[in-house]
DNA sequence: ATTAATAATGATAATTATTATCAATAGGGA
DNA sequence: TCCCTATTGATAATAATTATCATTATTAAT
């Protein structure tokens, strides 16, 4: 699993200098490893360690870290974008989300390789995939 | 491939009736099948043969209709949603969007059934799923 | 046919997430 | 220290969508 120090040296590489507020912003989605975070809720707890940091720099950071991979950016419960910490060791996960108490499950399984084979005999050249599953978690399904 | 009637048939069916402007809405989609229309672009053409339909009224047809499953609602690009004419005769397809010009293609592959067999195995229970492909489609990666 | 109840519409205001603007601040060399 | 550039926070602007509400159309009942 990636440690707080290879996030670190992934900003420092990149172009970005690691500010304090950048800093407050990674510890936060670093607490938050697993979890699911739209920019409000990344705001609240960036707000915990400090106090005056502002929306604006809460939506650059994220974007910023997004673009180096260090996190993902998806849309899952339509109309607001939520951020998770990426660990590149790993290939990017897939989610089932639950369409009765809006839980967010992770996926492991990738059986998508020969698809995006067939994909690509087509003439595309496929760089990335987003797949989401819609239904009911195992808490939910149970009723 | 699902004619006019039967739209209208499952319109009637449905607690909703179909009015002018819900006509109108649809004859843009059937006249368009294929394609993935903002609700802006739907109300241009809308208005080509109803000059003054509203926004509104766009928006809850719209909705409606991907209700009953007659359209399909998506986000492509970011930011606002595109709907298209559905096929209920065929399992909805996958899509490719190209990272270059933005164009949408389809994928009719479907090799999803045994991931979903390994997800309801864990309790979930599956209802749908939403898979896009990113990428350069054959034209843009030519170059 | 007239009336009453209900549903649908269009204009427009409100909302929400996100982005742009801009003046103030911070930090890193010469 | 002084200059230069990047960053920040407050706030205005934007864009898509939804809510409100008065008006109109449709249906059902009398
Ligand atoms: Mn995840
Ligand atoms: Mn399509
Ligand atoms: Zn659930
Ligand atoms: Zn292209």
């Amino acid at each position: 699993m990636m440690q707080k120090r290879d996030y670190k040296a992934k900003l420092d590489a990149s172009q970005y200098k690691l500010t304090g507020q950048r800093a407050t912003v990674l510890d936060v989605m670093i607490k938050n490893r697993g979890q699911h975070l739209s920019a409000e809720e990344v705001l609240q707890q960036a707000r915990l360690t400090r106090p005056n940091i502002g929306i604006a720099t809460v939506y650059r950071t994220l974007e910023k870290l997004a673009s180096l991979e260090i996190l993902y950016k998806g849309m899952f419960d339509s109309g607001k974008y939520r951020y998770e910490l990426a660990d590149e060791r790993e290939h990017h996960h897939h989610h089932v989300v639950c369409m009765n108490c809006g839980s967010i499950s992770e996926i492991k399984d990738d059986l998508l390789c020969e698809l995006e084979k067939n994909i690509e005999k087509q003439g595309f050249r496929i760089v990335d995939h987003d797949l989401k599953f819609f239904g009911y978690c195992p808490a939910c399904s149970k009723f």
